[in-house]
DNA sequence: GTTCGTTGTCAAAGCGCTTTGGAGTTTCGA
DNA sequence: TCGAAACTCCAAAGCGCTTTGACAACGAAC
């Protein structure tokens, strides 16, 4: 079924057929409602290619998604995409997903914006200097990062929490409860995130004139395994430390696992704050020593992109072009005073 | 740039320059590698919509997620679609994801099968009875779904894997290592999945003449939370069970923390085999205790779905309509003969 | 009675691509 | 030398929709 068809069927051209559907002004309201009763009856739906083609939007916002065979699937990953979903079923948008090569992701990004198939892109897992950043300003299509880029003039529209904050606080409470020595269980350096966790711990260490060594971080992919290797190496050194900074609850899953194995009680010979995303299979106050936690949901952030990105589409807007969340730090049992 | 701004560039038709960039043989191999050698230069990519709109077909797999506010996200969709864009990058193909309340999954997949937007459609999460294989079969466009749904003749294209076979086997190895309190811990009780993991379980068990009590049979959606507390509820049974089984690492996560806080020993006191999707952020062999596992790669199934799905497509064929697979049964340290 | 807005409708153009049905050139065997 | 069979290439139609510009029909205003 068709337009051309349905208007037949209705003796009606195309024309005020489209009209009626599309709300507009000049239509009859008897004709807009006998149009609307067949639609019904009929079940037709237009065709979005056919009304891309003409209109140029179709509804749908376009993101890439890194993928290959070695490449770990990110929990955080669908979690995210969650929230996009939650408020974009709410006016009817799609997602065009892009897999591509990690080596890639600027030429996928570049064929998914001028392929026409999506009205806007979304970006995340941005890095320092982050080389997608110039390709989206260059692109005349609405965009919005989620994240920044550490190193780029943050002149781009983006929503990102406030990581440096967030680890500079939690530093700052365990430098409160007397620890000295820290590690800091950190994803990929070249990740913004990693940078700025980073930089909020090592200033906060900076006040009380510590310093964070180089063994004492450690940038990996975030996951439970590479948690407890990292933890590991740090219960190795000549001067372990009693304090862990973690970037993930499922680091910290690891991270406990390997402190648990060497005969240490969490809470009290070492204290651990782990940044946690909300993820709902993952819940800090269910380990069994509940974690202390900066907190801040990944998905509630899916859905305020979701809105902000197709509000921009709609023209609903104005948005604010630049959102910067600040996080909570939730004390639990993971934390206390530094053992002498 | 469009085709038109291209062939006029190159002096050619529309017909011509298309005709070379699709590989069709009537174009002079030198005006071909023009034509490719412009398209280098200029950056030109057809615009999709019109592709579609001219063909048909636009190199892309729908699929539809279920979200809501309350809906939790699932681990095991992120890890899945990762497997699915593995193989989907090296077609160039691409996925419309939509979005949709969790009441109105048929309504959004005929949504989606007639907005013209995609070439073939993808099902999860299959249920008793499905309400949407109807559906898919009367839609006459292709489609695979992950997993089967028990009640319905199975006369659509699926992949599964024999969760009614690994659930049986990792019954009848606790059996002989002397268990006879069983308890399951399984997914939400509609799901197809969970009723097959149910009768693996029941018919092992029937063999030995014990039966399977309601109140040791748990269905709940499978994030550590709630595996907890199924099994904080096992425990408090007026006859504890021995022996758990466990229809995803995830459950058992929380299901061990419950056992480990009860004081008990897991494969000692009590022994749990889980099915491992092959998280990689969540390895059985990880474990404090090492988890004895049913293995079946999400992922892979993930990969090989897109590879039926796009071979269809673009009628690479043929395909075998269905497809079992077997899972592994690993044994690691969380099973030990039943304590006396 | 003519003129002028309104209102409701339509025919046709256009979005960017593929594909059908030729048509002009060469090539080659008879 | 000629006609048939390749080779190359092209003009135009068509995919299903939106949107522009025009046109009747109808009162209201002059």
């Amino acid at each position: 079924m068709n337009l051309k068809q349905l208007s037949e069927m209705l003796g009606l051209s195309q024309t005020t057929v489209s009209r009626a559907l599309n709300g507009y002004p000049e239509v009859n309201e008897a004709t807009r409602e006998r149009v609307l009763r067949a639609v019904q009856e009929t079940g037709y739906r237009p065709n979005k290619a056919a009304q891309r083609l003409a209109t140029g939007k179709a509804g749908s916002i376009g993101l890439v998604m890194p993928t290959a065979p070695g490449h770990y699937s990110d929990v955080h990953f669908g979690e995210f995409l969650t929230g996009l979903g939650e408020e974009a079923v709410r006016h009817d948008f799609h997602f065009v997903i892009m897999p591509a090569d990690p080596d890639d992701e600027v030429g996928a990004l570049r064929r998914l914006a001028i392929s026409g198939n999506v009205d806007a892109l979304f970006v995340a897992y941005m890095r320092g200097h982050d080389p997608r950043l110039p390709l989206l300003k260059s692109l005349s299509m609405p965009f919005l990062v989620h994240g920044r880029s550490f190193g780029t003039e943050p002149d781009y529209p983006y929503l990102d929490i406030d990581n440096e904050g967030a680890f500079y606080d939690a530093t700052r409470l365990l430098l409160q409860l007397g620890h000295r020595h820290f590690c800091l269980l950190n994803g990929p350096g070249h990740l913004d995130f990693a940078i700025r966790r980073n930089k909020g711990v090592v200033s906060a260490l900076a006040e009380r004139g510590l310093e964070l060594p180089e063994s004492c971080v450690s940038h990996m992919s975030m996951t439970d395994e590479h948690g407890q290797l990292a933890m590991e190496r740090f219960l190795q050194l000549p001067e372990p430390p009693t304090a862990i900074l973690c970037s993930s609850t499922v680091l910290a899953l690891g991270a406990i696992r390997a402190v648990t194995q060497a005969g240490l009680k969490l809470g009290e010979d070492i204290s651990l704050i782990a940044h946690d995303d909300v993820l709902p299979h993952l819940k800090p106050e269910n380990f069994s020593v509940p974690l202390t936690t900066t907190r801040s949901s990944l998905r509630a952030a899916g859905v305020r992109i979701a809105e902000r990105l197709i509000g921009t589409v709609k023209q609903d807007g104005p948005f604010p072009e630049q959102e910067l969340w600040k996080t909570e730090l939730i004390v639990r049992a993971s934390t206390g005073a530094a053992p002498r």
